[in-house]
DNA sequence: CATGAATGAGCCTTCATTCAT
DNA sequence: AATGAATGAAGGCTCATTCAT
């Protein structure tokens, strides 16, 4: 399943997301990410121009832009779609290390200039898309109902409740296409 | 409207929440604190027994208990509380360094456990407590509702919408109350 | 026996023994005194000039002069005398917090000139009158002979052997008066 | 004789011995250390994860261990052997660096656990050593007089008396062999 | 006498970054 | 590609000392 071999680039990156997620990006230290990942210091400098640059590689990875694309990709109406979103949404960030990554992102957001730029844009724009092909529709009604569901799926990541993510999903999948 | 004369430890501790909103809790240092409160580093030590103290204390001001409570305990029915958190929330949150406090909060519950356990079961008693004068139901119906609807809020916190305050509160709890 | 109640000042200089001892000169903090002899910060300051007045002052009390002035005073034969110095000696830093205080002060003769000053100087003249005293006799032997003394009981100071004291004086005044 | 090329690590001890020596361990700072050492205040903490650590490889070197062992080892009779001790006792801290970080240790065992644990057994050990060689004897008699001995010596290291080594060892050994 | 808020210098330590090998 | 010694800036924190009350 996973790859055995891995290059050392894909190796930092790795360890990076890890120690990033559990000590956060900046607590976090070059030293731990490159002892995790069984490399020299200077190998991580070799491949990423600084531990800014290592930051915004990692943070990219931890936004759920992958789940949204590939499930307006796959096609299939508003319900199939959303759907897709809920279960891949929460898929992704079952894993701890991804959920963390999240969060921290969302919170850096407002300190590095160059990540809000990035992924602020791409937010914005996901929201619009997964509106117009689920609602037909570019309007507030749309952007409020999409934002609540993606609230939703972003406040079970936050704060797991007790319920069982297929439920989670379906009801709140009820309430965003509830006339 | 504000007091004129504030306390050194007030002082503090409202430097430290710009500055923490700026640049984060980890990166922010404590001399930028001192500076911009107009006092000595060594008092910030005297108030606060290190700067993890002084950011958990930052923290805790940032969670909408205050307004979930101040809600709760007026009184009203269903529609009135809901309404009242809405408006409150995102009332505390217009405010830029609140909402990015929010954020480092949320993401740094991940790395301070001594945070994580005194936030976390606070905002699991609150959605419990909504839930219960809102909808007079602790299942799981309710329960997902009011996430959703926190979640709506707090969508808006984190990504603003074109939308105004009053629209977006108001479809928001349409759908939470929807039959 | 001990005064029930004793001076502010004599409190200061009771704590500041304890915590000098277990901290050493300069790891032990003021604030840690105080706090300990229950007074003010500002009062240490108040009775003391400075830390250092402190130290110098607790550092006096640690040497055994007292013990040799009073052996000495008290009259007898160079038997009596050493007998006397000896049990003394090791009673004097059977207390834990005296024996420690002692090595203290001797290491930090060398970074204290006043110490050092006021220090040195009363330790060569203690061996030169004990000397006077047991073997009439001012001469490099007699001087030789009371180091070794002092020497041994510093030594059981420094690293207590099983032997009990009686019988660590007696074979030491055996082989200090040994012809 | 000395190497003329010191490794980093090195030039890190013998600088932290000298200034040690003179402020004793915990007034001397680290960035007296390093810029006598020639070399970044990064690199004291690259070989040593603490000031704690140097201090503690610099005390070990500071105690007589390797005179004693390097006689015992040297083998002879008991009088060639307290001769080679007490002369190269008397030789190491004839360096007034070596004496003073001497005194400075043994203060510094009664702060420091770990340099108490590593230092006060080697110390006990040395006695019975030397007694079961010179002595042929490992009973009270026999380690009193090793002590009077090495107190003897470590007297005259704590306050040099005007006599020639020479003779105070000498002096020194005819008191400890005396029948 | 007594307090404790306030100061500021200095300390140990961390850490991103560089560079010769 | 890869290493790890070396750097230097910056950070958190301690602590002796002062002073208004």
């Amino acid at each position: 399943m996973s790859s055995p071999v891995l290059g050392s680039r894909e190796r930092i990156l790795q360890a990076a997301s890890e120690v990033f997620a559990e000590e956060g990006f900046f607590r976090a230290s070059v030293d731990e990410v490159c002892s995790r990942a069984g490399v020299s210091k200077g190998l991580v400098f070799w491949y990423f121009k600084s531990k800014d640059q290592l930051i915004i590689e990692v943070a990219r990875r931890s936004i759920p832009l992958d789940v949204v694309e590939d499930c307006l990709g796959r096609g299939g109406g508003g319900y199939e779609i959303l759907r897709c979103i809920g279960i891949g949404f929460l898929g992704k960030y079952r894993d701890s290390v991804m959920r963390r990554l999240f969060l921290h992102t969302i919170s850096a957001m407002n300190v590095y200039r160059e990540l809000e730029e990035s992924v602020r844009e791409l937010c914005r724009s996901m929201v619009v898309k997964i509106s117009r092909v689920v609602f037909n529709d570019e309007g507030p009604e749309g952007i409020v109902r999409i934002r609540a569901f993606l609230g939703g799926l972003l406040c079970y990541v936050i704060n797991p409740p007790g319920i069982d993510e297929e439920t989670y999903v379906n009801t709140l999948m009820r309430i965003t296409l509830s006339k």
